[in-house]
RNA sequence: GGGGCAGUAGGGUAGCCUGGUCUAUCCUAGAGCGUUUGGGACGCUUUGACGGCAGUUCGAAUCUGCCCUGCCCCA
């Protein structure tokens, strides 16, 4: 009877399952006339104002928040050679005002180094000024020509998080990269979501930068989606910007920069890695409701029954969490399909029998029923969660785990990257690269892995048989 | 970048080839009223669409062209 209850897809079939429950848990809705461009529904912004307020927090640890503009002059944005390279396809020019042509065409930002780095070069003027450590949370655009996504391949990113830092030597640089992986990797355990980070091989840095360090997950079909980014950009703007500082000395030196940034592809994870056939599976920390409340209301206890719920709400509210009490006039079990559809983490019935027997029933969305006592509820609901918290974690290691394979030969690996992530040996040479990713029909995600999950080793490539390390080998978004 | 398929009410479809009674249909769509409520209630009433622009024609959801949007496959 799945076609008479509104089911979903199936999560197997990720593909279809991902586009609807986009619509049908209230994240996007994808018909907005323009290719590339979505709208959040309030229910996915919601998520999304939880996610960045956890980011935020930690960002603002040692980072001030701030906003630079979205239109970057031409003449600014092609000073630095590399940089222009990688983004010249996918810049939006405004090349009008009204119906006069500029003189200088604008930039809408695909990111914000060319925007902020000429700013930076008036601000810094003594080391007394460094380090440095700014970050925004903005839109920006890029003309994708591949296919778009909603969340995942967009050509207006909404929620950019970037972070821009300058230091006065190449070490307090890469210091910060790894500061910068270490926030990342925290505001993903904060989500649940497992990642594995790894060094991107030299063709895939980011345009100027020294190297690049990504945060990775492993999405359901077993493609991996890159869900951060942390860049080394050593001095190469610093010497095109002409961002320099007066050393303890009185000498002028140029400066270290790094950048980092998160987009709505963490929202996309979060959906990813923990929905299931049901709809959204929310963490508590980004659920835009936590607790729902569902008065089983019955003829002649009817408002016994819903003022019971509302004390029950009252109380939670009071306790600290987000609490709604659902008392539209609908079935029980409608109300169950439509919050498990929006993630809700917890549902709490509270009926007739539960108010003479003074306790409510408390459902996690993984599914543990639990009678509470009404009397110690609000320390009941919060281990109930724990243990919901805990359960999601490790349900998503585990899929991780079982979606990362050990490949010595190149058959083996191509027969790992179906399903998931093959870790190989392989010596670093770029021929070596072409000749794997062809065969395989995989991308070499990164080498210098760093996951609980994967031990790290030396062995002959997979490709030459030369001296090779542990490398990442995956289908990607 | 190349190829294919598609777009009809909030969602899902039929109709299109063969232009005309087409007022199409279904729903976990909306609105209203009533009875209901411990896992997707029921009855009655009702609302609502042919992706856009141009063309062919007496007449276009249907044919032609271009565009937009979406999905799938290949590089």
């Amino acid at each position: 009877m799945e076609e008479d209850t509104g089911a979903l897809p199936q999560k197997e079939d990720f593909s279809r399952w991902y586009n609807e429950i986009l619509w049908r848990a209230e994240i996007m809705d994808v018909r907005y006339p323009v290719k590339g461009l979505y709208v959040w529904y309030p229910h996915g912004f919601a998520i999304r104002k939880r996610a960045y307020g956890i980011l935020r927090d930690l960002m603002d640890r040692e980072h001030a928040e701030t906003i630079f503009p979205l239109l970057i002059p031409k003449t600014e944005f092609m000073k630095e050679a590399t940089h222009i390279k990688g983004f010249e396809d996918e810049v939006y020019w405004v090349t009008h005002g009204g119906r006069n042509e500029l003189e200088v065409p604008l930039a809408l930002r695909p990111t914000s180094e060319t925007a902020i780095y000429p700013m930076y070069s008036l601000w810094i003027r003594s080391h007394t000024d460094l380090p440095l450590k700014l970050y925004q949370v903005v839109n920006t655009f890029r003309y994708e020509t591949k296919h778009t996504r909603p969340l995942i391949r967009l050509r207006e990113i909404t929620s950019f998080k970037e972070a821009h830092t300058v230091h006065a030597t190449r070490e307090e640089a890469a210091a910060q990269v790894e500061v910068a992986l270490e926030l990342y990797q925290e505001f993903y355990d904060n989500l649940k979501v497992p990642v594995i980070v790894s060094r991107r091989p030299d063709w895939d840095r980011f345009p100027g930068a020294d190297y690049t360090i990504a945060v990775d997950t492993i999405m359901p079909d077993g493609k991996t989606l890159q869900i951060g980014t942390v860049h080394m950009l050593g001095d190469h703007f610093s010497k095109t910007y002409d961002i320099t500082y007066e050393d303890a000395n009185g000498e002028q030196q140029y400066a270290y920069q790094t950048c980092y940034g998160i987009s709505e592809r963490s929202i996309a994870a979060i959906i990813s890695v923990h929905g299931d056939d049901k709809g959204l599976v929310l963490p508590p920390e980004v659920a835009p409701i936590q607790v729902v409340v569902v008065p089983i209301i019955v003829g002649k206890r009817r408002d016994e029954v819903l003022s019971a719920a509302g004390e029950l709400k009252e109380e939670l509210s009071a306790a600290g969490f987000i609490v709604k009490v659902d008392d539209r006039d609908m079935r029980p079990g409608a109300k169950y399909y439509h919050w498990e559809m929006r993630g809700v983490p917890l549902r709490i019935e509270i009926g007739p029998r539960d108010i003479d027997a003074n306790t409510v029933i408390a459902v996690t969305r993984d599914g543990e029923k639990t009678k509470l006592d009404r009397r110690g509820v609000v320390e009941g609901i919060s281990s109930v969660l724990a243990g919901f918290r805990t359960r999601i974690r490790e349900t998503a290691k585990q899929a991780m785990a079982g979606r990362i394979t050990r490949a010595e030969t190149l058959e083996e690996t191509a027969l790992a990257v179906k399903d998931g992530v093959a870790v190989v040996h392989w010596c670093g040479s770029q021929e070596c690269a072409e000749k794997i990713e062809t065969e395989v029909d995989a991308s070499i995600l990164g080498t210098d892995i760093r996951s609980d999950l994967v031990t790290v080793s030396d062995g002959p490539c997979v490709a030459c048989g030369g001296r090779g390390t542990s490398t990442l080998v995956a289908r990607t978004y």
